[in-house]
DNA sequence: AATCGTTCCTGATAGC
DNA sequence: TGCTATCAGGAACGAT
C-alpha cells in the first residue's frame, strides 16, 4: 500500500514524464472514485489544462493545473498510477481511470480494490484538505523537538500512523520504524524515555529515506509508474514476516492485531 | 472531545 | 473439485 516512499517514487516518476503536459481527455469505468465533484464536471474542468506542478503531501499526489484547479489523488491501498507502456503484471491490470495526454500517452490508475480517490480542488479547498495533515517527516523542519511536540497520547503504533500527527507513515513503515528502534507497538507514547524517542526519531528519518531510495515496497500491489516493483520489501525486517526469525536476535516474529491493523514485531527486542 | 468500530472493494487463501 | 467464508487495509464516517 502506498505510503510516503511509494508516493514519493510515483511523484518523482510523474515529474519526469508528465510535468508540463496537457490533459486532452479522461476516461473512467469506476466513476465512484471521483469523490467531491461529478465525473462530468471533473472531465470538463481538466480538459485542455496544462500540468504546472506535481508534488506530494503525506500520501496525497497533487497535480496543479493552469486554471488554478488542482487534482488530488490518494492511492489508498491498492491504487497506483501508470504511464504509457507499463510492465505486464496482474497488479497493473485493474485500470479504472485513464488520462489522455497531449503527447499521445496515457496516465492510468490501476486499483484492484477501488478505494483510491480523485478530487478536484480550488486553492482554498485544497489548502483546507491538506492543512489537516501533520508535518512532513523527511523535511528539515521535522526536528527531534518537533516530533516531541506533535506526538500525542496513545499507543505508539497508532500515533505514528495518524496522518494528523505525522503525514505519510502507514502500516509497513511504522512496523519497520518500531522494530528498528526496539519499541513495542503498544507502548504508550507518554511513557517513552528521551532515549527511546531519539531512536524513534532516527528510525523515522532513516527508514523512510531508505524506502524512497529503494523505490518503495512492492510485496503486495504497489508499482512505480512504469509498473515496476520497489526494492524496500527485500530488506524489510518484520512487516509480513510472521513466523520468520528476527534478524537481530533470531526470535520468531509475532503478528498482533491492533485497532484493526496487523502489527509485526519481535517479542524479545520490542518488549512492553 | 476523543476513541472505537464499520464501511468501502475484490483477489487470494483457507476450510469444508 | 468447487464452493463459501475470511482476510488484507487508509481514511471517512457513524456510534459511543
Amino acid at each position: 500500500m502506498p505510503e510516503l516512499p511509494e508516493v514519493q517514487t510515483t511523484v518523482l516518476g510523474l515529474k519526469n514524464k508528465v510535468l508540463n503536459r496537457t490533459f486532452v481527455d479522461v476516461w473512467a469505468d469506476t466513476k465512484k472514485l471521483f469523490k467531491n465533484v461529478p465525473f462530468s464536471k471533473f472531465k470538463k474542468e481538466i480538459k485542455n489544462k496544462k500540468i504546472k506542478k506535481i508534488y506530494r503531501r503525506g500520501k496525497n499526489i497533487i497535480f496543479e493545473l493552469s486554471n488554478n484547479y488542482s487534482i488530488l489523488v490518494h492511492q489508498k491501498m491498492t491504487g497506483h498510477l501508470l504511464y504509457n507502456k507499463w510492465k505486464d503484471d496482474p497488479m497493473n491490470s485493474f485500470i479504472r481511470v485513464k488520462f489522455f495526454l497531449n503527447n499521445g500517452k496515457i496516465l492510468a490508475l490501476s486499483d484492484l480494490r477501488k478505494f483510491a480517490k480523485i478530487e478536484l480542488h480550488k486553492k482554498d479547498s485544497l489548502e483546507k484538505e491538506l492543512s489537516r495533515l501533520g508535518p512532513e517527516p523527511l523535511e528539515k523542519s521535522f526536528t527531534f523537538n518537533k516530533l516531541k511536540r506533535v506526538l500525542k497520547k496513545g499507543r505508539i503504533k497508532q500515533v505514528l500512523m495518524d496522518q494528523e500527527v505525522i503525514a505519510g507513515i502507514g502500516n509497513i513503515y511504522s512496523d519497520e520504524i518500531l522494530w528498528s528502534s526496539k519499541i513495542h507497538p503498544e507502548k504508550e507514547t507518554l511513557k517513552l524515555s528521551e532515549k527511546e524517542l531519539k531512536r524513534i526519531y532516527k528510525a523515522i528519518k532513516g527508514i523512510l529515506s531508505k524506502g524512497v531510495e529503494l523505490g518503495g515496497t512492492s510485496i503486495s500491489d504497489y508499482r512505480d509508474i512504469e509498473g515496476k516493483k520497489g526494492k524496500f520489501g527485500d530488506i524489510r525486517k518484520v512487516y509480513r514476516r510472521e513466523g520468520e526469525k528476527c534478524p537481530r536476535c533470531k526470535t520468531v516474529i509475532k503478528r498482533k492485531k491492533l485497532a484493526g491493523r496487523s502489527s509485526h514485531f519481535c517479542p524479545k527486542c520490542q518488549k512492553l
